[in-house]
DNA sequence: CAAATAGTGTCTTTGAGACACTATCGT
DNA sequence: ACGATAGTGTCTCAAAGACACTATTTG
């Protein structure tokens, strides 16, 4: 086995001293997710300094080098939503060299996956609104997107149409208590195809639990209301 | 929408200083693995120096400034094992903040798959087997492994398992031409459970070719030898 | 021909998919 | 009663699972 320790090499750390090299920096980038007007949306903002200048980016935060990784997402996401306690989860590190013109940076993708009812409440529905995009309509447009951004929400949507199909992911984006029919609908935006009503019933039959209370006043049949199955509930059965 | 701008946001980037904080180091550690044996292997290295003295841990290397992730992590493989063009894949990223004792690391894994005949070829065979150690005993032991390496190795152990059900990875560990018996064997290892014969060929046909070869030499019948399909001949059929 | 491994045919079981039906609200 | 949405029963079909069988080599 050859045992080449360049410079670079980690046994090489007992001699090393920190301060010598330069290093990339750490940033996490944020990808917010939730489902307004039947729509797949997240969050970006509009970039007012160059580069990238007047196009959409990603919401992020540095890395402080007293926090976790997690902790930084947690904080990102925290500082430029309000929300708090969220669904989070690492997607992938990005570390092209040139990936930021101004500098080396190395970042860690995130994402976050919130109701429209919770993002409403946590950081005003108006303020938002104008921050969420389709995420559809921007992979399919000709918008330009600052930095590698684009790649990483393909990235974020692709996770979730492939989550969304082995997890519970979609609960995500509903409220503590929800109907049948908006489960559903969730789950038809996030794999972008239609299902049948009793084959989606069967399936997700046991990850849900009744309750006693119905909606009320549309023009047609009251829906049951159910709430989310707790996975430690499984002993019970 | 809250736009508390942080000392830390990504926007204050354009007044930002690079070397005025101090930044975390970043490195990749590698999951090299490989079936020896008929078990699922990885390779390490144990350690010469404290921290963690005597105790195993994965090779990994520095992140140089003027290369990406993926450029380091396969300097890494070749560096520490001499392989070269093998399959790799990034697996996550790992950034507690005491994590390695000496100073603040965030470490991106990778995980490397090659067959055995490769890596005997490459790293001589005498060499890297002292260097190889089964997963599934690692992973029981009460062996301390350093840093956070045995979580990455449970990490890279369980991406295996899934990733086996719904791709090709299993012909990784193989050479070019291979029985189908021996396919089955490596898809067993991984999955840690026997297969059906007859089952495993039904589901696997479309991702061989068969050759006009056969093994020989064993006192029983002689078994075909196969290719790997290429991806690319769906379009001819 | 016996032992050993390679390779195949087919019945059973399970779950996804498709579709038709019934139920309950407001007007 | 009717439009609208909620909710259920059941047939079909394809894939996974289980098992029994045949095939070809060496000694």
């Amino acid at each position: 086995m050859p045992e080449k320790f360049t410079k670079l090499d980690k046994e090489f750390l007992d001699n090393y001293d920190s301060s010598t090299y330069d290093k990339p920096s750490i940033t996490v980038d944020l990808l917010v997710f939730t489902i307004e007007e039947e729509e797949l949306k997240i969050v970006m903002i509009r970039r007012k300094n160059s580069p990238y200048r007047g196009m959409l980016s990603l919401p992020g935060a540095f890395v402080g080098m007293e926090e976790t990784l997690d902790e930084a997402a947690s904080r990102g996401i925290r500082e430029k939503t309000g929300l708090k306690d969220i669904y989070f989860e690492q997607l992938y590190t990005w570390g092209e060299v040139n990936r930021d013109p101004r500098m080396r940076i190395i970042s860690v993708s995130y994402m976050a996956l919130v109701s429209i009812e919770e993002l409403y409440r946590v950081a005003g529905s108006s303020e938002i609104s104008s921050h969420l995009y389709c995420v559809d309509t921007l992979l399919q447009s000709k918008e330009n997107i600052a930095f590698d951004h684009m790649e990483m929400i393909a990235y974020g949507r692709e996770r979730i149409k492939n989550k969304v199909e082995y997890t519970q992911l979609a609960f995500e984006f509903l409220p503590e208590k929800f109907t049948l029919p908006q489960l559903q609908k969730i789950n038809e935006i996030l794999l972008g195809k239609e299902l049948y009503k009793a084959n989606f019933r069967k399936k997700i039959k046991d990850m849900v639990v009744e309750t006693k209370e119905f909606t009320s006043g549309g023009a047609h049949r009251p829906s049951k209301l159910y709430v989310r199955k707790n996975n430690n509930d499984n002993i019970e059965n």
